[in-house]
RNA sequence: GGGCGUUUAGCUCAGUUGGCUAGAGCAUCUCCCUUACAAGGAGAGGGUCGGGGGUUCGAGUCCCUCAACGCCCA
């Protein structure tokens, strides 16, 4: 691509002839690469939330990725230094569950390949779909600095991760202990409240009576219980009452014996259970009993009131969910016994069919709720008790630092206990846009819980924990005496042969006689930077002499939000950038990152955490100040395109069948800030290239998707599979069955935009002449009206698109561009030029400067396209136009963003051209009408004053309007004429007809007396109106007066034309 | 259950502090293969802005209410 290259281009854009040579020129350069700058040159970053490695990138992706790529493009033209940081996500649980599901086909268990090979194989998946995910975002265009390039997993990540890990655990903000969590009984993992979706589920409300110890005075010897989990009654400790309820004074402190387990519990007062109405409109009270049965160990409800009355915890539960004595249930009767065993599903019908067999069960109802399942395996989850490590994100340095984050524009009074504001750093700067998500954050902080971060994965990072249990008796008398006064799972950090070597130390007790003993290790680079007072032992000396005293490391591994939420700061070498010499002075220079662009499901998972830590670890510093929360991509059937339905569009289908600039257009375009975007998609027939809706059929889970099998349009013999029949893993494509990519009509806007460009830059540079360069800046003031209002115009463009970039306003910044550069640049600009421009070299300068600008203002949208033309368009300027600044440079990537000068903004040659449209477009109108020619010319008659207008605008008229002559309208008027109505002037054209229909005149001019007729009174109505008068603004006022004097003015002139027609 | 959003032309969507005749692209209709572009050009038709109520001189825009759809949280 020299710059002096003079070829020809083809008469139409063709993206996948142009895009490979651009994407080659961007790689050969360094464009993309920041470093750091000195303090008085702008930065600008972004860090890429990092994709999972689970899958190939959808339209969702595409549409944040081309919004944070206009970002950056745009930022860098402006002159900032700017660093889009690359990478992608080991995603946990995510990855873990592919890679299992994809063994599991070829017949291997993950536990019999043991955790190293497991972790290999998913490492070779992760290397795959990374590869694929970075094409990717390469096909599409993403400028980001590659060297760069980060995986949360890979060695940078991992000592941010362990290091951020161990000062929280030395901060005290890490602690363990025994908690429900939701548990998932498939994957036997633990997950976060985030990772559990609610789903409606039709059940029963099983309605259990439980016999009272003693019976009442009154005869009643029973309480009967409402639940829709009949099995967790093995596990009950107590049965609850609202102390409104009228049967709670005599029932209360009385207790009830738990049938089939024989357990005598307590019944309780508790204001959390909803009270019996069966009127209620609330379908909680109308299916109450009033008596609820309280199992701690198997309902997080139950849990809280469990720690209110300081009941007993017995956990009846296995890992897999099965009844099982071994977690804590130590009072089995002989009647229980055959319940020991049965997996939930099992042992619900058999408690159901004892309760009935013994006449205990009162009735049973059908009934509608909700239950989290697991976002992975889909089961039920199941409240389980067990050991888990926990970040207290609860703790004011982490909620309250995340509260104090926001701008108090957009959250003004802070929650009752949350530290107020501050001068320090951070606090009051962080923005969400749109603004509404400020309060879904906040909201998210009001209510956050601590945070479990434990995993029982294989693939993530392994908590740097080593962990041993002793009985009290053999713990040392340092440990006896930091527990003294400590209660069991009270956690004590203490001083130790351990700390002294740079670990740290944490006990408590676990029963009334055991002890775990917790050291957390540093990654071995912080490890060897602590001071340890002649210790000079190795982190794997260190490892070794734990393993000999009997502590065993925790197998399990960190939630993957810990390594992403330390991802603006892991990215960029912390916290030893000086191990990483090519990350020095990045952290300084780039966090903050200027904005975070993101999905709104991920404010709490993500952006909170982010915001948590970077304030934590860098002195209250943002990750980032601007939260841009974009809208989501649905299907045409208005549901979200994902992964896990299989409704995602590969981007590379759309560059297939569009180009990328088509699909970035649009994306951008799509871009308003609303949540959704609807995007209808269709199938490319692979036999025939052919366009077509495919067959829908409908999921169990009700959601409508292409058929895993389509025939062909054209051919119902031949067959295709569906992307999401292959994403379901219901088909795989063959030769027999090719798959059928995606497209979409959505994409056609794009495409054409982009072609449209193409010819108006094949227009321009057959126009340009060879000739010599112009030894001065063409001088607008003598130029044309044309040449004057584009340039004005191009101005204006230039300050809009700045304006909607600085408002993340996308949509705006695709409209005014499709605009400018359709409408007034190709429509009336190179129309007009077209008599002109061969003999006019200065022209020729205006229009290779417009084309340059355009060039530069389209690039962050449609990079490829205009860095294809970019050589040409520099080739062909052969000199500048005042007032405008456009530095050459060798890559548009790396070209200046237009600067004007605010002199060449003509106010009233804007006026001026904006009245010569209106006429031009009153000519063409009737040309329209009457079905003229573009050939045939014609001819005006009008009064003085319009034929000033006219000569005043240098001949844009007479070019748009194919006007071969202007007359004066005078007492001799044409025979065949049409009237038209302008400024309240009556006006002739002729030469459109042979002959004129009077009749489909008079009716043409009766259709605007009418209109105007209406719109008149419509302005008098309001000028009557004193309330108009006195109360609105005096502009409009004045504007309503001005608009009712010029309809009457055209009515006057349509009359009279109607008048002269006889 | 709580929160957020959406409902504007046949379709997909704009419409920033209330104020010109509510806009765009696609689709439809008419004419035109005019040497940049038929993925194009010049025109045209098409909307009582989801329903109801209110505030106001004036409401697509603000308030209340109902409905449908979607998402997030519990």
């Amino acid at each position: 691509m020299s710059t002096t290259e003079r070829t020809e281009l083809p008469p139409a854009y063709v993206p996948a002839d142009a895009e490979p040579g651009v994407r080659a020129a961007w790689a050969a350069s360094d464009v993309f690469h920041a470093e750091p700058v000195a303090d008085d040159v702008p930065t600008y970053s972004i860090v890429i939330p990092p994709p999972n490695v689970t899958a190939a990138l959808h339209l969702g992706h595409a549409l944040n990725n081309t919004l944070q790529d206009v970002l950056i493009r745009y930022h860098r033209m402006r002159g900032f230094e700017t660093l889009w940081m690359p990478g992608t996500d080991h995603a946990g649980i995510a990855t873990q569950t592919v890679v299992e599901k994809r063994l599991l086909a070829e017949g291997v268990k993950r536990l019999d390949m043991g955790r190293h090979a497991f972790v290999a194989r998913t490492q070779e998946w992760k290397d795959e779909y990374e590869r694929v995910i970075l094409d990717q975002l390469a096909e599409m265009g993403a400028s980001t600095d590659n060297a760069r390039t980060r995986f949360t997993m890979d060695e940078m990540c991992a000592t941010a991760v362990q290091h951020a890990f161990y000062e929280l655990f030395g901060d005290g903000l890490i602690y363990r202990g025994k908690r429900l969590v939701n548990w998932d009984p498939v994957t036997r993992t633990a997950l976060s409240d985030d990772e559990v979706e609610m789903e409606e589920v039709h059940g029963h409300m099983w309605y259990l009576r439980y016999p009272l110890a003693e019976p009442l005075a009154d005869g009643t010897d029973h309480v009967t219980v409402a639940t829709t989990r009949p099995e967790t009654m093995l596990g009950d400790t107590a049965v609850a009452v609202n102390p409104d309820d009228p049967r709670a004074a005599a029932l209360v402190g009385r207790t009830v014996v738990l049938p089939i387990v024989g357990r005598e519990i307590p019944i309780v007062a508790d204001d959390y259970v909803v009270m019996a109405d069966p009127e209620s409109s609330d379908a909680k009270a109308q299916f109450a009993s009033g008596f609820l049965k309280v199992t701690p160990a198997h309902d997080t409800n139950d849990w809280e009131i469990g720690l209110r009355h300081d009941l007993d915890v017995i956990n009846v539960m296995g890992p897999d969910g099965a009844i099982s004595d071994q977690y804590g249930w130590d009072d089995v009767s002989d009647e229980a016994r055959p319940f020991v065993g049965l997996s939930r599903e099992d042992a619900r019908r058999a408690v159901v069919t004892w309760f009935e067999a013994h006449g205990l069960l009162d009735h049973v109802r059908d009934y509608t709720h909700s239950v989290g399942h697991s976002y992975r395996s889909h089961v039920p989850v199941e409240p389980w008790l067990s050991d888990q490590w926990y970040v207290r994100v609860t703790d004011d340095r982490l909620r309250g630092s995340a509260l104090r984050a926001q701008v108090a524009d957009q959250i003004a009074e802070l929650p009752d206990g949350v530290a107020e504001r501050t001068d320090t750093t951070g606090d009051g700067e962080l923005r969400f846009y749109p603004d509404r998500y400020a309060r879904t954050y906040y909201q998210w902080h009001d209510n956050i819980r601590d945070w479990c971060i434990s995993r029982q994965l294989w693939w993530g990072h392994q908590i740097p924990v080593w962990i041993r249990l002793v009985h009290v008796d053999d713990a040392g008398d340092a440990i006896v005496a930091a527990l003294d006064g400590h209660d069991v799972d009270d956690a004590v950090l203490i001083e130790s042969r351990w700390t002294q070597a740079g670990a740290r130390h944490l006990v408590r007790r676990t029963t009334e006689t055991e002890i775990e003993e917790a050291v957390c290790l540093p990654p071995a680079s912080t490890l060897r930077r602590i001071d340890r007072e002649a210790h000079t032992i190795s982190y794997h000396e260190l490892v070794e002499d734990l393993e000999r005293e009997g502590y065993h490391r925790d197998p399990d591994v960190l939630d993957t939000w810990f390594s992403s939420g330390l991802w603006p700061m892991s990215t960029m070498g912390w916290p030893w950038p000086e191990d990483h010499p090519e990350t020095i002075g990045l952290l300084d220079c780039f966090n903050p990152t200027s904005v975070l662009s993101t999905a709104r499901e991920i404010i709490t998972l993500w952006v909170s955490r982010m915001v948590m830590f970077n304030r934590y670890f860098l002195d209250g510093r943002l990750p980032f100040d601007d939260v841009f929360i974009h809208a989501m991509v649905q299907d045409g059937h208005g549901q979200k395109m994902s992964k896990s339905l299989g409704n995602g569009v590969d981007p590379r289908d759309i560059i297939h069948s569009h180009g990328a600039d088509a699909m970035r257009f649009a994306l951008v375009q799509m871009t308003t800030d609303t949540q959704d975007v609807r995007m209808p998609v269709d199938m490319i027939d692979p036999y025939t290239s052919e366009t077509f809706e495919p067959e829908y059929v409908t999921t169990p889970a009700g959601h409508t998707v292409a058929a895993p099998i389509q025939s062909s349009p054209s051919d119902p013999s031949k067959q295709m599979v569906s992307a999401y029949g292959v994403a379901a893993g219901l088909v795989e494509p063959t030769d027999d069955l090719p798959l059928a990519r995606n497209t979409s009509s959505k994409f056609d806007l794009g495409r054409n935009f982009a072609n449209k460009l193409w010819n108006a830059t094949r227009f321009a540079l057959r126009r340009l002449g060879d000739t010599s360069p112009l030894d001065h800046p063409v001088e607008l003031a003598n130029r044309p009206v044309a040449d004057r209002w584009i340039v004005a115009r191009l101005a204006q463009t230039v300050d809009r698109l700045d304006e909607a970039i600085a408002g993340y306003q996308f949509n705006t910044y695709a409209d005014v561009l499709y605009d400018f550069v359709w409408h007034d640049v190709c429509d009336r600009y190179l129309e007009i030029v077209k008599p002109t421009i061969d003999d006019d070299p200065e022209q020729q300068v205006v229009l290779a400067n417009v084309l340059d600008a355009v060039l530069r203002v389209m690039h962050p949208v449609c990079p490829f396209v205009t860095e294809t033309l970019w050589p040409h368009v520099s080739g062909a300027r052969r000199g500048d136009v005042g007032g405008l600044a456009l530095p050459t440079s060798e890559l548009l990537a790396a070209a200046a963003w237009p600067v004007a000068d605010a002199s060449v903004v003509d106010e009233a040659i804007i006026d001026r051209f904006a009245r010569a449209d209106d006429l031009i477009g009153r000519i063409r109108g009737l040309r329209g009408a009457k079905n003229v020619p573009p050939k045939k010319q014609i001819e005006l008659h009008a009064p003085a004053a319009v034929r000033e207008l006219i000569d005043s605008v240098d001949g844009i008229v007479e070019v748009l309007c194919g006007l071969a002559e202007v007359h004066a309208i005078g007492a001799e008027r044409p025979k065949i004429a049409s009237p038209i109505t302008f400024e309240g002037s009556e006006l002739l054209v002729s030469g459109l007809v042979d002959d004129v229909d009077l009749d489909a005149e008079r009716a043409r001019l009766q259709k605007v007396i009418d209109g105007k007729t209406k719109q008149i009174a419509g302005f008098r109505g309001r000028l009557g109106n004193d309330g108009f008068v006195n109360n609105a603004a005096p502009e409009v006022v004045d504007q309503t007066r001005r608009l009712l004097a010029d309809a009457e003015a055209d009515l006057a002139a349509a009359e009279q034309a109607l008048a002269h027609l006889g």
